[in-house]
DNA sequence: TGTTGTTGTGAATCCCTTGC
DNA sequence: GCAAGGGATTCACAACAACA
């Protein structure tokens, strides 16, 4: 990578790394080695040979750590001066930030885009619960507090000065997911050829595949098959199961996902939950801004944690099922009135288990769901069986409401026509034609009368001319430009 | 309307590989 | 072991969206 490159003001990294600190010794003696093939007068891609080489060695050991100091990462030569790591890196920046690619929302809209179809795919291999997700937003202040007292190495959480023990089997209650199958390796056949046209196969630069195109091709699918299955778990692991800081997803899973059958074998709950245990050991001891793991998980496990004053829950549900979006913000609301996410007077539960608590709000709520739920599947059934009479009957139909129309039309304007003849008769004995007198009471009965089924004569006549209707057409617009409105469901 | 959360993108840095 | 390149990872930031 070009050194002018490097040299943008944009991108500022973090200044306290472990990792950084010794790369940056090893970036600095390169800049300055640069810097002396500039000061002999060679290019900056010529060779050089031993005896220069041993002699820029042997200035570089005299000098002391403060000057080695000064040759930072970024070099630039241009201006004659050597930007040190100083230029680079915003050491004042010590404060450490907190966010995450664990994005909920976008998994949710992408899932409830899908077809019925496509979701008894996903119940298939044990993701439903997941796919059914309703807390969309993470609390990052929250995620961010207890991401700071769980500890990955005894697998505990401190809530409200309480040590909660936690494990593969919290995951896979709070997420929905089966504690059991195999373990998830990821390990082995990275550097394969197959693996990589693999991940090439599935739309990826041969190690990895962006989140963003998964949630594009899990609509684009036609089939609820075995390719979208496997993308579907890719995109729930780069999304909420096991998202990092990278947009995108290791193509190692393919590895195994693409064997049919192999997904429903796999231990998911254990997986995202050492994958979350590892990032937040990442995170504290490297001290990185992004937290690698699913805090969806430890956000619904801190409300499920905890005993407040209103059931806003039904308890007998997983926690990624019952809460959503409304019962969190509530929640939150509840315990900064207790003190705060650590105040000692919010009482946590000593254990986990499921009841048939269901409060009269939940079950409205568990209602809705089922007929939401249910709707999609009942609409398309009757508009198949809809279309298919339409098929069989479609002609007879037609004939037979266009004949009616006529009928209909014809009579109701020989009515008006008679009721007018008798009305003009009656008000005006001799004269003809009311509608040229002005302010007579009967144009305004007029304006919605006659002319109004004049013109529904000519527009059936219109139709008439035009011949056969198009029954399986329910869009089709109207003569005079207008279009049927669509019926409520 | 202000605050908070989400997402895309450019750039810096790190890690690994290759050639000499 | 030096020197460099390529790809992956990480970061910061801005724009936008969602929510109270």
């Amino acid at each position: 990578m070009e050194a002018k490159k490097r040299g943008s003001a944009k991108g500022k990294r973090k200044g306290n790394s472990n990792v950084q600190q010794s790369r940056v010794g090893r970036d600095a003696f390169f800049n300055f080695m640069k810097k002396q093939r500039h000061e002999m007068g060679k290019e900056a891609n010529a060779k050089l040979d031993r005896k220069e080489r041993e002699e820029i060695a042997n200035k570089w050991r005299k000098l002391n750590p403060q000057e080695k100091a000064t040759y930072g990462s970024a070099l630039d030569l241009s201006g004659g001066q050597v930007e040190g790591s100083s230029g680079q890196v915003n050491v004042s920046v010590n404060e450490k930030g907190f966010t995450s690619r664990c994005s909920p929302d976008r998994f949710h809209q992408t899932v409830e885009k899908l077809s019925n179809q496509k979701r008894l795919a996903i119940n298939e291999i044990g993701f439903g619960k997941v796919a059914s997700l309703c807390c969309t937003r993470l609390h990052r202040k929250l995620c961010k507090f207890l991401t700071e007292r769980f500890n990955p190495d005894t697998s505990s959480i401190q809530l409200h000065g309480k040590v909660i023990g936690i494990s593969a089997v919290e995951f896979g209650r709070v997420m929905g997911l089966q504690n059991t199958g195999e373990v998830v390796e990821l390990e082995w056949l990275v550097e394969d050829e197959k693996v990589k046209e693999l991940v090439k196969s599935f739309g990826g630069n041969g190690k990895r595949l962006l989140v963003r195109d998964l949630g594009e091709q899990l609509e684009k699918c036609e089939n609820a098959d075995e390719d979208f299955k496997v993308r579907f778990v890719m995109f729930a692991l780069g999304t909420v199961l096991c998202p990092t800081s990278s947009p995108s997803v290791t193509g190692n899973y393919l590895t195994f996902l693409t064997i049919p059958g192999k997904i429903e074998t796999k231990n998911w709950a254990d997986h995202g939950f050492n994958f979350l245990c590892e990032g937040i050991r990442s995170f504290k001891a490297k001290k990185v801004l992004y937290v690698n793991g699913s805090l969806l998980f430890l956000q619904l496990l801190y409300f499920d944690s905890i005993l407040h004053g209103g059931v806003y829950v039904d308890k007998s549900l997983d926690p990624i099922v019952s809460w959503d979006n409304k019962s969190v913000w509530k929640m939150i609301i509840w315990v900064r009135k207790q003190g705060g996410f650590d105040s000692p007077t919010v009482r946590v539960v000593s254990k986990h288990s499921p009841t048939n608590e269901v409060s009269r709000v939940n079950l409205e709520r568990i209602v809705q769901e089922v007929a939401v739920s249910l709707a999609p599947i009942i609409q398309a059934e009757v508009k198949r069986s809809v279309e298919g009479l339409a098929i069989t009957l479609g002609p007879i139909i037609q004939a037979e409401v266009q004949r009616s129309m006529l009928e209909f039309t014809d009579k109701v304007m020989s009515q008006v026509s008679s009721f007018n003849k008798d009305a003009r008769q009656h008000l005006h004995p001799g004269h003809e034609d009311v509608n040229q007198t002005k302010d007579s009471p009967l144009k305004e009965r007029d304006q919605g009368g006659e002319s109004v089924v004049k013109k529904k004569g000519e527009e059936a006549s219109k139709l008439k001319e035009k011949g056969v209707v198009d029954v399986n057409n329910t869009w089709m617009p109207l003569p005079d430009g207008q279009s049927f409105s669509e019926p409520e469901v």
